[in-house]
DNA sequence: AATGGAGGCAACCGCTGTTTC
DNA sequence: GGAAACAGCGGTTGCCTCCAT
């Protein structure tokens, strides 16, 4: 409260804006190996000229396995709009309930969509469950806690009349809170947590090591005590350059499991 | 085909809440 | 108990793409 905070960083000598497909390798290689028990260190470990808080937003919001990319379905943002109606401009929260989702990905959603469409639509019941339907930012009248208990969901109206379907047992426990908690490598060794993704495929352990490997020989991220890695013996350019960009279209988030994430293409057209 | 405007999205900024010393 | 450090959240902005003219 008021303290004044040193900044996140040094600002000076940082890269700011649109994150690079090295860069984003770079994170993301560097998380699988060691996971993210420190943001603002991270960034130094790495080898990244960003503050940990970009590190952190860039991997939260769009490098993370879980994310699920794409528009939204019908009911996600039904989803939103209801829960919207209950949390307000709770985003964080509002994301919690929709796993894969971001709180910055809904935020957008909200505004560029979500928002006009209520507006167009403020006279149609099924959408305005807000109490306050003239300002969708009035502060929700219900506690946080109590807004995602299976107790109040199932008593609340605007929620029964709709088919949200939440997680409610352990309101505070989202997606997000065990990817949080938990290393990659204990997600990997969850079976349970896979079935939370969608669109997964599979790929051998070798398959993945390999273009790990290339990866990292790529970016020169081999510290030579690694072995030496596999080396490129064998693998042509061309293939190297598949390999990477493949990488960034299913990042691996275990040596089993592994799901889509979509990186622009066009970023590696240069 | 070129240009301007609108919309969408990724990223940054500043504040708050929590944890640690 | 207080201060500092850190992570997280929400608001805002700027850039890029698409579409209409």
């Amino acid at each position: 409260m008021g303290r004044g905070r040193a900044p996140c960083c040094e600002k000076v000598g940082l890269n700011r804006g649109s994150w690079t497909p090295e860069e984003d390798i770079r994170l993301i290689t560097h998380i699988r190996k060691h996971g993210h028990g420190n943001w603002r260190a991270l960034p130094k470990q790495a080898g990244l000229l960003r503050c940990g808080k970009s590190c952190r937003l860039r991997w939260i919001n769009y490098l993370r396995p879980d994310i699920k990319r794409g528009n939204f379905s019908k009911e996600e943002e039904n989803t939103i709009i209801k829960l919207h109606g209950l949390l307000g401009n709770k985003w964080a929260k509002i994301a919690s309930c929709l796993p894969g989702r971001t709180d910055n990905e809904i935020k957008n959603v909200w505004n560029t969509h979500l928002k006009k469409r209520l507006n167009n639509n403020h006279q149609d019941p099924s959408l305005s469950t807000t109490p306050s339907s003239s300002s969708s930012e009035a502060a929700p009248t219900l506690s946080i806690e109590s807004k995602c208990s299976a107790e109040h969901a199932e008593d609340a109206e605007s929620l029964s009349a709709g088919r949200i379907e939440i997680p409610l047992e352990e309101p505070n426990l989202g997606l997000w809170d065990l990817l949080d908690d938990a290393s990659l490598d204990t997600i990997a060794n969850a079976p349970s947590n896979a079935e939370l993704w969608s669109d997964v495929v599979d790929i051998t352990t070798a398959e993945d090591s390999q273009w790990l490997a290339i990866l990292e020989e790529e970016l020169g991220l081999m510290d030579g005590s690694g072995g030496g890695g596999g080396g490129s013996g064998g693998v042509t350019e061309e293939e190297v350059g598949e390999a990477v960009r493949g990488y960034v279209h299913r990042i691996p988030s275990s040596p089993s499991p592994l799901h889509f994430c979509s990186l622009p293409v066009s970023k590696f057209a240069s």
